[in-house]
DNA sequence: CTTACATCCTGATTGC
DNA sequence: TGCAATCAGGATGTAA
């Protein structure tokens, strides 16, 4: 579901929520069968601790907290949410009631705080989440890390020399060469396509293929079209939603993706739909080559 | 090593 | 209307 967009919508919209350090009162997991089940033991350990900042590797989102890093990874349906405790007037007595009010199918995961009646909660239908807790010392080198590539908002980090390095020999469509997070981090399905509609470039060529002008324009799209997709508080389609509960905008901004057979935005010629492996991909067999 | 494909889940939509 | 098939924004494990 979430790409990078989206992912840095939910770490914006939560550091705007809570732009002091929060104490995490206690945490209650209500299913832990998530893509990796969650271990009782590390939420245990963060009960207590503040939470310092939350900001954004990939497509994960992490907590600061204490010399821990809660690690959430939002999968295809995963959200997180605000509600608040106390809508009926603040009384203790009443909490309980407004929280199960509030409380809707799937909220895995409740982070109750300290001295604050708002309650975070982890919603995902399917349930291909993540949510640990790993040391943060050195948590660059953690499995879920190590392999990532650069970030393409890094202007320094993600070029078009690097693209063209990796891509030789490389005999992948160039469309699931972009989402390989080895590649580069935090494009999928919706803007792997975005990105090669503004690039020109056709999403099934081979990565070996393309040109190293051609990189050269993937990058510059790929930093302009997450960019403006942050900017819209990221794409709505079907489940992601801020942390507010609106709606990402960029969805208005989309050329291709999810349009086949709606005419091209720039030249008229209907747009197109192929799988490239296993995903659906939108391209105009005129603006792309 | 790379690449193709199934798999984990639920829910919305499509087609008969 | 009902029900089965299909598809969905991700990542990983397996096999070839």
């Amino acid at each position: 579901m979430p790409e990078l967009p989206e992912v840095e919508t939910v770490c914006r919209g939560l550091t705007e929520v809570f732009p002091t350090p929060i104490a995490i009162a206690k945490v209650e997991v209500c299913e832990a069968r998530l893509r990796e089940p969650i271990v009782p033991q590390e939420v245990q350990s963060l009960q207590g601790s503040q939470v310092t900042r939350f900001f954004r590797r990939a497509k994960y989102m992490l907590w600061e907290v204490g010399e821990q890093l809660v690690v959430s990874h939002l999968g295809m349906t995963g959200s997180w949410r605000v509600i608040n405790s106390s809508l009926r007037g603040g009384a203790a007595s009443m909490a309980g009631t407004a929280v199960i009010e509030q409380q809707k199918p799937h909220d895995h995961v409740l982070v109750y705080l300290r001295g604050d009646p708002r309650i975070l909660v982890y919603n995902d239908p399917r349930r291909f989440g993540l949510f640990r807790v790993i040391p943060k010392a050195n948590w660059q080198e953690h499995p879920y890390f190590q392999q990532l590539g650069p970030e393409p908002l890094e202007k320094a980090k993600f070029t078009a020399d690097q693209l063209l390095t990796l891509s030789r020999g490389r005999s992948v469509a160039v469309k699931n060469f972009l989402m390989d997070q080895k590649v580069v981090v935090g494009i999928g399905n919706i803007y792997a396509s975005e990105i090669l509609f503004r690039s020109g470039v056709r999403p099934h060529r081979l990565a070996r293929r393309v040109s190293r002008d051609e990189f050269s324009r993937i990058v510059r799209e790929s930093r302009r079209v997450l960019k403006a997709a942050i900017e819209k508080g990221g794409t709505t389609f079907r489940d992601f939603r801020q942390t507010g509960g609106g709606e990402g905008h960029f969805y208005q901004k989309l050329k291709v993706y999810e349009r086949a057979g709606q005419p091209c935005r720039r030249c008229q010629t209907l747009i197109r739909q192929t799988t490239i492996g296993g995903r659906s991909s939108y391209w105009c067999p005129t603006c792309q080559k």
